[in-house]
Order: structure tokens, then sequence, then C-alpha cells
DNA sequence: CGGCTGATTCGCT
DNA sequence: GCGAATCAGCCGC
């Protein structure tokens, strides 16, 4: 038994809440038909109208408009926003907020719970399966060509099973990689579960 | 159109 | 701890 998150879900004004709420859930890939799944244990909060961290937030101008790329994020909740980082890795975002709102959450890190050999040969084989959101894309299978997919669909989506993780296992920090956006660096928008109480993930 | 840069990862020192 | 890999987006000329 398992439930698909409601738009409701996605929807909220608030992608920092989002971001600590979605650690636990099932993110679930089904890439050409092959099932991959892994519970999320790590996130990072980018809020479009006033982070210049975020991608729709011009980090010099502090001017916050859509451009081709980041389309995907000026739309409605829900969503996959995939882009491509340092030419080499896909990273997977969820849109959150209203339509001209442009939030979303990076997902940084799985726990694998499904698919683990298909994840292990898209890794190939290196040990670290779903740590880092370069690698929870290749796992899942997820590329840019994903950019824009309704996570209702059959492709991308996530799941509530249920599993809350008590939220003293719950680390906040600042985000990685974003040093360039000056004090909006230091927002602590970095979640993720303390890998010492992750039994309950086993 | 040229040049710079990045929400990263991995291997080598 | 450092730097290469690798390229689309974005800015400025």
């Amino acid at each position: 038994m398992s439930n698909l998150l409601p738009p409701s879900f996605y929807e909220r004004d608030d992608v920092v809440r989002i971001a600590r709420e979605l650690l636990g859930m099932r993110c679930v890939s089904r890439v050409g038909g092959v099932p991959t799944a892994g519970e999320i244990v790590e996130t990072e909060a980018y809020r479009g109208h006033d982070d210049r961290a975020c991608h729709a937030c011009d980090r010099r101008t502090g001017q916050t408009r859509p451009t081709p790329r980041t389309a995907t994020m000026f739309g409605p909740a829900g969503r996959a926003y995939v882009y491509l980082c340092y030419g080499i890795h896909h990273l997977l975002n969820v849109v959150t907020n209203r339509a001209g709102r442009a939030d979303a959450v990076l997902i940084r890190g799985l726990y694998p719970a499904e698919g683990l050999d298909v994840m292990r040969e898209r890794r190939n084989h290196q040990p670290n399966l779903t740590t880092g959101p370069g690698n929870v894309t290749q796992a899942l299978g997820i590329t840019t060509a994903h950019n824009g997919l309704d996570l209702r669909g059959d492709t991308l989506w996530i799941e509530d099973r249920g599993l809350r993780p008590p939220p003293e296992t719950i680390r906040a920090a600042p985000r990685v990689g974003v040093d360039y956006a000056g004090e909006d660096a230091l927002r602590p928008w970095r979640f993720r579960i303390d890998p010492a109480a992750m039994t309950d993930f086993s």
C-alpha cells in the first residue's frame, strides 16, 4: 500500500518545509519500464523570488525571471526540474508552489530500496549508489530528457509510505556549492537524515 | 560570437 | 585537498 503524493503537497507556499517533509518519502522511477526506487534521505530547498542560490534568481542583480532553462520551475508544482550541472551531471528537483513562483527541492540522496541491480549497473558498479545529486539521477536513469515530467505520471513519482523520520534525526545545514550566493549561502536549507539514525530504512 | 561559470564527482597526491 | 571532465546557459562586446 502506497500513496502518491498529491498536488496539494507540492503546491504549498513553503519550499523549506516541503524539503524537510520529503525526507522519508520514496522516489520511484520507471525509466524504460524498469523500476528503481529509494527513500529520500537528503534534500535542499531553493526559493525563486528571494534566494540568489536559486537558478531562477539572477545572483548579481537579485532579479527573478524565467529563462529557457528555468521555465519548468516557474510552471505548476509537482513536476520534475532536471538540468545539466558542470556539463556532466543531471540534477533532479521537485517543483513546488503555485505557477509563477520558482521554488524547487533538489534531491541529493536516497536510501536504495528497489531495483538495486539495475542501479548498480547504471552506476557502473561503483559502491556509492545514490548518495549525491548526480549519482541519484544516474541510478534512477533520469536525464534532462525528463525535465518537466509530471510526478503523477508513470515514469517518475514520489510515494508516501508512512515513513516519518523522527525530528531529532533530521540535520539542517547550509546548502552545498552555493558560496557565490552571498548571505543566501548561509541559509540552513539543506536537510538530511542522520546516517546513524537510518536503521529503520533497512 | 567568445568567454566564463557552475545546486558535481572521482581519482590522484 | 586539488583539479580535470565537459557543455549549456548567460552575459557582454
